[in-house]
Formats: C-alpha cells, sequence, structure tokens
DNA sequence: AATGAATGAGCGTTCATTCAT
DNA sequence: TATGAATGAACGCTCATTCAT
C-alpha cells in the first residue's frame, strides 16, 4: 500500500530514521507487521522505496526552472535560489535531508540516491552559469555550482523548518541571491589564481566529480540533455 | 573513563549514531556493560558528554582567529573561511556535523550545544563584517555571518572527507573565499532594498535568533566579549 | 505440480530439511505462495510425497538383483552390497538418509515410510542368506540380514559424497564385502551360542520386529514373494 | 548455568535440533530469553558447547579399553565393539548422533567435532587391529577400523533405542563381534586384490582421510600416543 | 570502581496459514 | 488453479536497564 510510504516519510520526519522500523509502520498503518514485509521484504527496501518517492519531484522541479523561457538567465538563478531556499524550509526538507546527508555517509545507496539530485540540481546551474559568465571553464562553472548547492544547503540547518533563523528568510535570501548571482556575474578566472587557484589545473579533460558510476552519470546527462534541448525547440 | 568518550567519538565518526550503544563502547573498552553504566546511565548522557568533548575546541579557534592582530579584517575573514573549510575535510567533522545536524532536530540539548557553537562563530564573523563594512546594521551583518556559516557548513556534504568534490578544495575555496568576502566588503543595506528586503524591519530592537535561553546567550556574548577586549588590549 | 517434489527435494539435498519451506518451494519454482499451500496444505505433507518419491526406486533395485539369475546367491549378495554403497555415494542418498533417519526418531509417517525400505531390503538379503547358508534359522537370518543393512547404512557417514573416505571406497568395498558375504557364509547357530546367544531364544514363533502394522508387512511380503515367485517361474 | 546445557541437550533428545530454539531453553530453564543470550551469544555457540560436552566423554571411554590390561586385543576388539552397540541404545545417542550427522552436512564445526571423535574411535581400533593382525598395511587396517565404525554406527537405526530390533541386540551383538573380529583376525591382504582391490595402491605415503586439518589431526595422533604410551609402561 | 547476572522489550525476519478473488 | 493480501506467531539477536556483590 503507498500508505505504507507516507506513513514511513512521516516517521521519519517526525521521529527519525531510529523510529522508522517496519513494526511502527504497521503500528500506525493498523496492520500487523506481516502486511508489511509482505510489500517490504526488510526496512532498507522501504527506505529506499521513501527515498525515490521523495527525491523524484526535485528533477522535475530543477526541468520546470529550466523550461521557464520568458525570464533571463540571471533571473532564472534568482528564481531557483529562492525556490531551493523556500524549499528548504519545508518541514519534510528540513527534517529529511540532513539524514539523507547522515545515512549517505555510511549507506552507498542513499549515498547514490542524493547524489542523483545533486547532480541534477548542478546540471540545471550549470546550464546558466555558463549562459550568464560564458568566459568560465568547466570545471570552474561545475565548483561554482556545488559552491551554490553548499550554500543552499547548508541553509537549512539555521533557515530550515523552525530554525531560529527562519523568520529571517526575505533577508537571507536577498543576500543569498546578492552574493550568488552576483559570484556567478562578475568572477574572472583571473581572479580564482590570484586567490591561490593554479589555472594549470583546469584541465580540458577535468571529469564532474561524482558518487554515480560512469553510465549512471552519462545516461542523467543524456536525459537532463534531451529533456533540455526540447525546451530549447520550442521558441 | 576518558576512553569512553574516545571510543563513543570514534564509534560515532566510523559507524553513526545508530551504533553507539553502551555495549558497543563497553566492547571495544574491554570492560563490562556495568562498567559503562556506571559513569553514564544511558546513551544520552553519553553523548552529552561526547558532544562537550568535540565541541570544546571551536570557541578557541574562533578566539585564536580574532587575536591575529597582524591581519587586516578582510585577511582575517578569509583566513576563517579557509580554516572552516579544511576543517570540514578531516574525517571527524565529515562525519560528526551531519549527525548533529539530526540529531538537534529531536533533541533540544543537542540542538543547543551546537547552536552555542554557531554563535560563538558568528559573533566571531559578525565582528570582522562590521569592520570591514561599517555601514550595515546589526541585523544585516547577523545575517551575512549565518549565511557565511550556512556556506560553510553546506560544503561538508560536498567538499567533506572522502566526498567527490573533497580534490577540489583548492578551487573550491577560492570560489567560497572570492563570493563570501566580496559580498561582505560590497553590499550596501540599499541593495537588500531592492532585493526585496523591507527596510522598516531593520528595527534597532531587533534580537539575534537563537535556541539558548536569554541568559545563557547573553552569558557567552559577555565572555566572547570579555576576552575579545582582552585580546585587544594586548597592543 | 512435479516441479514441487523436485524442488523440495532439491532443497532437502542442498540445504536440508531445516531449509525446506512452503515458502521456499515457492520461491523456487517462481510462483505465489498460494500455489503450493494449493496442494500441499503443509510442510508435512509436502515432506510425505517427496520421500514417497524418493523410496519408490528402491524397491524395484531390490527386486532387479533377485531376477538377475544368471548369478550365484553370493554373486548377488556381494552385487547388492556394492550397489549398495555406490547409492550412498551419490549426493542424493548421502545428503537425505541421515535425515530420514533424524525425522523418523520424530515422525512416525516417516520412520515408517523409511521401515519399509528397509523390509525391502532385509526380504532381498533374507532369501540370498536362506540360499547360501540353509543351516540359519528365520531369526538369525534375519538379524544377519540388520547387520547387512546397518554396515552398508552406516558407512554413509564415511564413505558418502564428499566424506573423507569417499575416494577409498575400492577398498572400503573389497573389506565390505569379504566380512559381509563370508559370514553369511560360514557363521553356523553354535558359534552364536558361543559368543553370547541362547539358543532357547530362536523361537519358532519369532516375529520380525518392524514399525510397519501386522497387515502392512504383511501385504508387503506377499507383494515381494508374488513377484519373487514370478520372478523364479520364468526359467 | 549449566542447566542451560542440560536442558539443550534434553531438547535435542526429546524434541531434535529444529526445536532447539534459545526461548525453548530459557522457557525450560524458568528464566527470560536475555539470561540465556548473556551465556551464549547465538544458538551456534549454545550447540557448539552442547556437542563439547556431550562428545567429550568418548574420547575417555577409548582410553580405558585400551588401558585394560588384563585382556588380548581379540578381547579388547570384542569389548569395544559391544560398548559401542551399547551406547547407541541409548537414547541419548540414538537420537543424538543421527543429528550430528545430518547437522555435519551443513555445519563444518559439526562436522569437525564428529569426525574429531571417529577420528579417535578408529586410531583405538587400529592399534587393536594392529596388534591382532600384523601383516596389514597401514592403509587397511584403517580402512578395516572404517568399516567397524560405519558397522556399528549404523546399527544405530536399527537396534538403537526404542528400535525395533533393539531388543534383539544379544543376538545382533553376537554377529557383529562373529563378523568384526573374525574380519579382522581373518583377512589377509591378498584377499583384498582378489576382490578388486589393486595392491598398488596400498602406498606407504597414504595419509589418513579426515576433515581435521593436518594440525589438529596431529595434535590428535600425539595425544593419543601419549597416553597410549603411558598405558603400556605400567608393566 | 567495576563485575556478573538477569530482566524485559524491541527489532528484522521468516514462516504456516487463511481467504477472497 | 492460482494469486494477492494479510494475519499472527515464532525466532535470533541486540539492547538499555537494574541490582546485588
Amino acid at each position: 500500500m503507498g500508505q505504507i510510504l507516507d506513513v514511513s516519510l512521516d516517521i521519519l520526519i517526525e521521529s527519525g530514521y531510529e523510529a522508522l522500523s517496519l513494526r511502527e509502520v504497521a503500528r500506525r498503518c493498523g496492520v500487523q507487521i506481516g502486511a508489511v514485509t509482505y510489500y517490504y521484504k526488510g526496512r532498507n527496501d522501504l527506505l529506499q522505496d521513501v527515498l525515490n518517492m521523495v527525491l523524484a519531484p526535485y528533477g522535475e522541479k530543477f526541468g520546470a526552472i529550466r523550461a521557464a523561457s520568458d525570464l533571463s538567465a540571471e533571473q532564472k538563478l534568482e528564481r531557483l535560489i529562492r525556490l531551493l531556499l523556500e524549499d528548504i524550509q519545508t518541514k519534510k526538507t528540513t527534517r529529511l535531508f540532513p539524514h539523507l546527508w547522515v545515512l549517505a555517509n555510511h549507506d552507498p545507496f542513499v549515498a547514490r540516491a542524493v547524489d542523483r539530485i545533486y547532480v541534477l540540481e548542478r546540471l540545471t546551474l550549470n546550464s546558466l552559469i555558463a549562459e550568464i559568465n560564458p568566459h568560465l571553464s568547466h570545471q570552474e562553472r561545475e565548483t561554482l555550482a556545488v559552491f551554490i548547492s553548499a550554500s543552499v544547503a547548508g541553509s537549512t540547518m539555521f533557515v530550515g523548518f523552525e530554525k531560529p533563523w527562519s523568520t529571517e528568510l526575505p533577508l537571507y535570501s536577498a543576500i543569498a541571491c546578492r552574493a550568488l548571482v552576483d559570484l556567478v556575474r562578475t568572477i574572472k578566472p583571473e581572479e580564482l589564481e590570484a586567490l591561490g587557484w593554479r589555472q594549470g589545473d583546469a584541465k580540458p579533460d577535468w571529469k564532474t566529480p561524482t558518487l554515480l558510476t560512469a553510465e549512471d552519470f552519462q545516461a542523467l546527462l543524456d536525459e537532463w540533455e534531451a529533456s533540455s534541448t526540447e525546451g530549447d525547440e520550442r521558441p
């Protein structure tokens, strides 16, 4: 039953991963434990399905941003940042993602599932960055994207749901946008050198670091480009 | 025994909070479980002491930065950011902090202990920001500090220990410094308005959001100012 | 389905009786568990059918030996012993029969099913013994037959499939034949007395010990004699 | 507690290995399950200790036979056979050993523990055989010993506790002794050739087949020889 | 200060069994 | 004939906790 996943997610959000047990799920669903194991043979199976359910929408969100063709790249970037910051204020995101970061440290499946989402996020950011600041190398764009991702993700603990700074979101996101959009727009490769980055390392054969297998990564990239082109064809 | 705390920390780092049990600690210490319960009546007691042990050094680190009087405020800021980014690359920090963020969602003690550290971090940042950009209001400086904290914290999941981007730290921290130091230096109150922040909210009676009690917060602040002045008096 | 029995037998052989569950059978058959319970309401039902399937051929084997009319009784006996020793070297027999001996200790159905086979084996042995050594009483012949049966059965644990002594089968069966055929040929009732057996106990009304009911035993005996006579009549 | 082992053995004997569960042991001991797991961390640990407890006495029994210096080798052999046949009539042996044979098929620990006993049994038999019939090669003596072991072990299913033939033990053991002692006394290497055993295979470098590691086997052998010599020194 | 013993609960997992479809 | 769903019990195991010594 779909109820199982909903209940499981609720447990994760409200009480954390430690509290997610097949028995607790059964209890809350009002069924016997056998009914839960019938659908999910173990706690891990359950977690994987919950994860898939919870992470799936993010891919679509990023696609929507990309498709918003009435906006400039800069506007899209700002919009994406604001959208992400709003998302981390939801209870679900505030509670769930830190869990995923922890689990990713010990469970390769979770690590890859989470990485997959961040790869998609960076693909989106990357395309915007390339448009805004065409002088940057692939490596520089990717690393900028990681920094943006990290800044947003890290905000979870400070402006997330019921966090002390959550009421300061307006000012906070103004600052974040100012910092990040400005960064993308104004940064020049030469500056990075001056700040301790050695130019020679920006090799053309540089590969995007990821936990995904080369095949999975390529598949994700292909899929993304396919839907991206599809969006570009409209005008 | 001090060994108990060391072992507990090791378990936390290597195997996660789920694996932290009194039995496991006893096992690794080579003592009976009764010996552990003698010192810590429960897992929570144990965690609190581990936390104290692990978070204590951070306060001192921030003090050291502040005391480095041969540097300009800007240099100090950059140095602090680089120092923090290096710290998140240690196994201990990469593994531990996400756990703390999770636990903070469900355990008020952890929440406050962690908040305490971030308050100290922001006090340090705040004093540097005030020096670099004196036009900012208290509220704006604090929120900037939160953004810097968040950016660094969020980096854990991407450039932390054994994370895919960890080898890209040089470029990454160059970008982070460029973004954050520049932000602090160049941001003007008017921009925040233009970016959607309503001027009227920067009230003079604005209070720093924190999970600490007013007393604890004030104590922390007093203590910090005392040691801060002490540092200033030297030259 | 016949597949169910084959799969069940395979589980018994490969993983033992403990591993034989309706679910495991269903799993390996690629059907739902309901499909298995439709045919066999429980593990015991299943076991009984498997037993029948597996024990049936033995009756026929014994018949074949009996019918080999070109051999002397002594040769037949040796041949039977060698045949049985070869059989215990098969994986099926090595793995299955010890299980049956165990189950026979707790399950009367298994006990009788197994006993039925050994009764047939002894009937065969008995007829050969009577021919080789006509001076023996019925009781003595039967007990000799049991000893032969036991010697062969006991060999399972030593020269059975993948047992340490399995490669020594040639020497081993030479010894077994030498011991058992010689025993049958040369033993004299008087010796048994001298060795501690009291003459008086060889009563004419002595009944073959068996787990079978009197009717079942008589039916088996009748059936055997029918086919035996049938075989004798041919020449 | 020792009670745990006694109760476990009782369960094994009365209800079989399947019925041996930590919970059942706890139930019969009148304690909580935690008390059982305190002493034995798992079902397997428990089984191993039970095995050790149950198999230990056999080594001593064989030593006693060897030490009975008032008997001739032939008498000792007969006495050993009778002793073993009496042992298989006990409930413990009748019920337990078939279990061990089964478990040995799937559990290497059990396989070795059981093999250890049979190695000791064969060492004892071997020394008697060597004395009775000095013309036999090492390999022939060993294989004879295996045959004797197998004959006795196989008797379990027929003359064991509550088995149909158990009341026939007097005649049965008379036959067994006649067969086995005579075999040992009268067999000649040439016969084995005639019966299909190729002389050339009795190589001087032939190694006793066993599941034990070479070290364990050697240790067992050394220990046995030490205690054997000790017995010989008396006269 | 630490041990050894035991309690009692919870967990994941597996299973036989039932039953409507 | 067979499936799909669910029950309810048992099992091995791990654990926090307690307590007398």
